[in-house]
RNA sequence: UGGGACGUCGCCAAGCUGGUUAAGGCACGGGGUUUUGAUCCCCGCAUUCGCAGGUUCGAAUCCUGCCGUCCCAGCCA
């Protein structure tokens, strides 16, 4: 039934692929999403799994998840369960689960494998002098005085390298390639440091650990991945990526191919900074519904559908993009306006008095919880003579085409009748504190007197029976469309002050207290909302707004 | 003054092995429907593809030069 699941654009990988089948090259396709467990899954790496696992899913291929875990300092079991939750979340399932400390047996033996062809030699200097022989990105590098090793000796000193013998940073494995090459990447690069560190999957059976580069070819090649998909950094990497699978005995031939990550304006999306929020306080924490997190923008009220869709929009291609933060914003809109039930809140209670109402009296209505989906059903909304209504839907003194309250005028209560303001009350500050209002009994919803036609309608609430709630609201984080952008200022000057607002004497009608985590509603005239999980821990709900509805007449007001 | 890449409407993005009027989405503007100023439905929105030359009957697509932007000098990924 939703929409939001719909064509994606083709690109150019989508194309390799289907040239790639096409020719036989392959008989299908394998993937991998390769995330390091070193923090959480954000937006952009949505895209990388969307398109990974997509691409598969489309052509009746395979994808793998594989945590890229070869650095045991910054890498924990916590984070790689989250990522596991974040991938599962967002719908996609993976043929096998991998890591590249899987294969840390296997990369070992390669190694030796290139220090028995001379390919490869222990490096003794220390880390700083290796930077300063690298040569510059102009000037070539030099070699390194124990590049000429011979194949015994660094066999000997590798293998007591692996067998624990020395210390941290004592020595490195290093390729023998070119060091006068113009891709610094080519110039002698390291495979293999030595970590005293206790690894989270393999605990203290290492303490030799291999480099990216080292590590994720050759990954790539063991699980039989056809494409292998990484952002555009890794494009000076190809080559490397390349020569070691040529100088091994690799079981397939993986090939790299780079895409542009994608970012969103008025927020960061770098994995460190992301920390850096979270840890200096500046939100509550990683799934703070202000962070372009997976697991925010759950919590903000996002769906998978709706983000899986926005990618599969967004498209694929190679050059560095930054996405207004609205075409996402459209995405949830798009898949919350079919599926949301309706509800009405007040977030700004101003008392209305139904003076032709009896007093004592309610009464269940009946409203659809769709208008445009009968198949939802209705729901029953009470009504008394005492209600709330949005402050911002009365005006003493309105402008031009106000449409909605105004002294002496009409104006349709949602679901209900037409009312007229008939008695503005106010406290000695002068402040307006009630309006009394009478209804006309013809206007009925259902009643042939309700095709009367007046400008506006309002939602509004039972004072008897509304439920308290609390209501955060949540704007840009930052109150620039890119914070890094000047290079003078830290980023973290432009966070915007207004990013969260609080409404703690919320008014809402009970279908929408009768919900939980997970559940999403439309407040009508006002935008999406979901139950946050402090829902109902303080016997008060706790409602996020995912995001507003569009206000064409704000805009109008705004100029 | 090295290497790699990118530059098509405000934001994304097809097209780019040359061939009539340069897809689509978002945004924006106009109109219609509407018990959500929402949704929905119409219509409009790049004589032009970073710039300048060239090749060609014909170029966003080929060639040359220039300009702009991004990435690379971790024992991070």
């Amino acid at each position: 039934m939703s929409s939001s699941e719909q064509v994606t654009t083709t690109n150019f990988i989508r194309n390799i692929v289907i040239d790639d089948l096409e020719s036989g090259k392959h008989e299908t396709i394998v993937t991998r999403f390769p995330p390091e467990p070193n923090g959480h899954l954000h937006i952009g790496h949505a895209k990388s799994i969307c398109l990974n696992f997509g691409l598969a899913s489309e052509f009746g291929g395979r994808t793998n998840l594989r945590f890229d875990d070869t650095n045991p300092l910054k890498e924990s079991e916590d984070y790689a369960q989250a990522i596991m939750n974040d991938v599962r979340w967002l719908g996609f399932k993976w043929h096998e689960l991998r890591h590249a400390s899987d294969y840390f047996g296997q990369l070992y033996e390669w190694a030796l494998h290139l220090v028995e062809n001379g390919q490869a030699y222990v490096d003794s200097q220390d880390a700083d002098t290796i930077r300063s022989q690298r040569g510059s990105l102009t000037e070539p590098g030099q070699e390194s005085p124990y590049r000429t090793r011979s194949i015994e000796e660094n066999r000997d000193l590798f293998t007591r390298m692996q067998a624990g013998e020395f210390e941290n940073g004592a020595h490195v494995l290093r390729a023998k390639i070119d060091m006068a090459a113009p891709n610094i990447n080519l110039r002698d690069p390291v495979l293999y440091r030595i970590l005293h560190a206790a690894h989270h999957r393999t605990g203290d059976e290492w303490c030799i650990y291999p480099m990216y580069d080292w590590a994720h070819g050759q990954s790539d090649a063991i699980e039989g991945i056809t494409h292998s998909l990484c952002t555009l950094e890794f494009e000076d990497h190809r080559p490397l990526y390349e020569w070691f699978l040529e100088n091994i005995p690799a079981p397939s031939s993986p090939r790299q191919i780079e895409f542009a990550r994608g970012n969103l304006d008025y927020t960061v999306m770098s994995k460190r900074r992301l920390k850096q929020l979270v840890d200096a306080e500046h939100v509550s924490g990683w799934d703070d519904p202000r962070m372009p997190t997976i697991a925010g923008l759950r919590r903000r009220g996002y769906t998978p559908q709706s983000i899986r869709a926005f990618w599969g929009e967004m498209g694929v291609s190679k050059s560095e993009s930054i996405i207004e933060m609205g075409v996402l914003e459209n995405a949830i809109r798009n898949d919350l306006n079919e599926r949301a039930p309706r509800g009405m809140a007040v977030l700004e209670p101003l008392k209305l008095i139904l003076s032709n109402y009896p007093e004592g009296e309610s009464e269940f209505i009946e409203a659809a919880v769709h208008p445009q989906n009968e198949a939802m059903g209705s729901r029953r909304v009470p009504l008394s003579r005492e209600l709330w209504i949005e402050r911002g839907d009365f005006m003493e003194d309105p402008p031009r085409k106000f449409f909605r309250l105004k002294p002496g005028g009409e104006v349709r209560l949602r679901n209900a009748f037409i009312i007229r303001c008939d008695e503005v009350i106010r406290d000695d500050a002068g402040d307006v504190i009630e309006l009394h209002c009478s209804f006309d009994p013809e206007s009925r919803s259902g009643l042939p007197g309700a095709k009367r036609k007046v400008k506006g309608t309002i939602h509004w609430v039972s004072a008897a029976h509304a439920v308290k709630a609390e209501i955060r609201l949540y704007d840009r984080l930052f109150s620039v469309a890119n914070p890094l952008a000047d290079k003078e200022t830290d980023y973290l000057e432009f966070l915007n002050p207004d990013s969260l607002s609080v409404i703690e004497d919320a008014w809402v009608e009970p279908s929408i207290a009768e919900g939980g985590p997970g559940d999403y509603f439309q407040f009508e005239r006002q935008g999406y909302f979901t139950h946050d999980p402090d829902s109902g821990s303080g016997g008060k709900p706790v409602l996020n707004r995912t995001v507003s509805l569009r206000d064409t007449w704000a805009k109008l007001r705004k100029g």
